[in-house]
DNA sequence: GCATTTACTAAACAGTGTTTATTATATTCA
DNA sequence: TGAATATAATAAACACTGTTTAGTAAATGC
């Protein structure tokens, strides 16, 4: 009975192939303009179709939240050969900022959007979100171990760090920083030297 | 010709009639909910009429962005008789995190939708962001000026300060909060422990 | 009192996410 | 192999959305 095998690996197939259109035409146009019956043009079926592989459109959406985890935590592992811990921590604030940046539209369907957190509400944990938390709970674990940052609440310190990296991406990335006025580059630039600021003041 | 004036004051009239439904139904419903039918249901009149009173859904909802804006001026002027500056940044600080925090649509609407910010793009300037982002620099400034803090940029300085207390409340209102797996009151005493804990590192 | 401007709306347009009934194909079993 | 069943795909509809257009009724100006 291979054919059942087959026809899961069709089925896991098409998935991909809906998921891969989607993702993008959400990059080229944005979340919007990504309709269902966009992407049902673009892999060349129905509409009626897709809903035969996901439920509803957030479902679409909540895996391609779930791959742009996936990419961000590539590029946070880079972190992982830098010994020293608040060296690491640095390197990771700044990879986060860097990812955000220049991956808008990924950064908004991970942090901002309320679209894939529906998703979340029934599988009742929020695996991605946890797996790269963690990383950030490790590093300062061992900050604080080492005393490198001044002393705290593990998770008071976490909740900082990270309110003020998502601050400092989500109020560029939903056009918030045009209170600066000033050009593009300029305005990443004070981004970046009040994260340095940031850690600075951490620091033991 | 009084009967000139008087079509200018019915016109205004109707504006606010269209901008009262509309905040309620935004209130009560949310932003999606809140549709062009519902609030000319809600008005008695037909959805074109809104048409020839607000270019489109975008110009509602800036106008109701603005509002917010001198709703949460009111709260953050209530800071200006402490006269210690750091004690008054401290202050702003607690009650731009309460007013998010209570009103959480409104909160939206200034600072992580980008729907307000469409009309901005037209208007060149963002005239309430820079009023409430004015208050903040005035007070830092004061702070820098009496050695209360620690030496740096006044900009940097600034968005360290907002970036810090946006992420905090849009990781909150948007639901990332979920990560610490607490109720919702222990989620909310971490955010004011974490600000107390930012003020501390800041000041001098 | 008549012409013109203003205020309003019914209906349509072009979209959206989603569901249902139907058809065509593939698989199973006698 | 041939009939019965299960699967896959879709056309069409449903109930919405923001917005525009053409036409009507009332208020205003002369």
């Amino acid at each position: 009975m291979a054919i059942k095998e087959r026809k899961e690996r069709e089925k896991q197939e098409m998935r991909n192939l809906i998921i891969e259109s989607a993702t993008q035409l959400f990059l080229k146009q944005g979340y919007d303009k990504t309709s269902i019956r966009s992407i049902a043009d673009d892999i060349e079926y129905s509409p009626a179709t897709i809903y035969l592989y996901f439920k509803d459109k957030d479902e679409i959406f909540f895996v391609i939240h779930e791959n742009a985890f996936e990419i961000l935590e590539q590029h946070l592992r880079r972190n992982d050969v830098i010994a020293d811990p608040f060296e690491r921590l640095a390197g990771l604030g700044r990879t986060y900022i860097e990812f955000g940046l220049q991956n808008p539209d990924y950064y908004d369907l991970m942090f901002i959007m309320r679209a894939p957190m529906e998703q979340i509400k029934n599988e009742e944990k929020w695996k991605s979100g946890e797996c790269a938390f963690g990383y950030l709970l490790t590093t300062l674990s061992a900050c604080l171990e080492e005393s490198k940052i001044r002393q705290g609440d593990l998770y008071v310190t976490a909740i900082q760090v990270w309110s003020f990296v998502h601050g400092l991406v989500s109020l560029y990335v939903r056009g918030r920083m045009c209170i600066l006025m000033m050009p593009d580059d300029a305005t990443r630039e004070i981004l970046y030297n009040s994260f340095d600021l940031f850690l600075a003041n951490l620091k033991k």
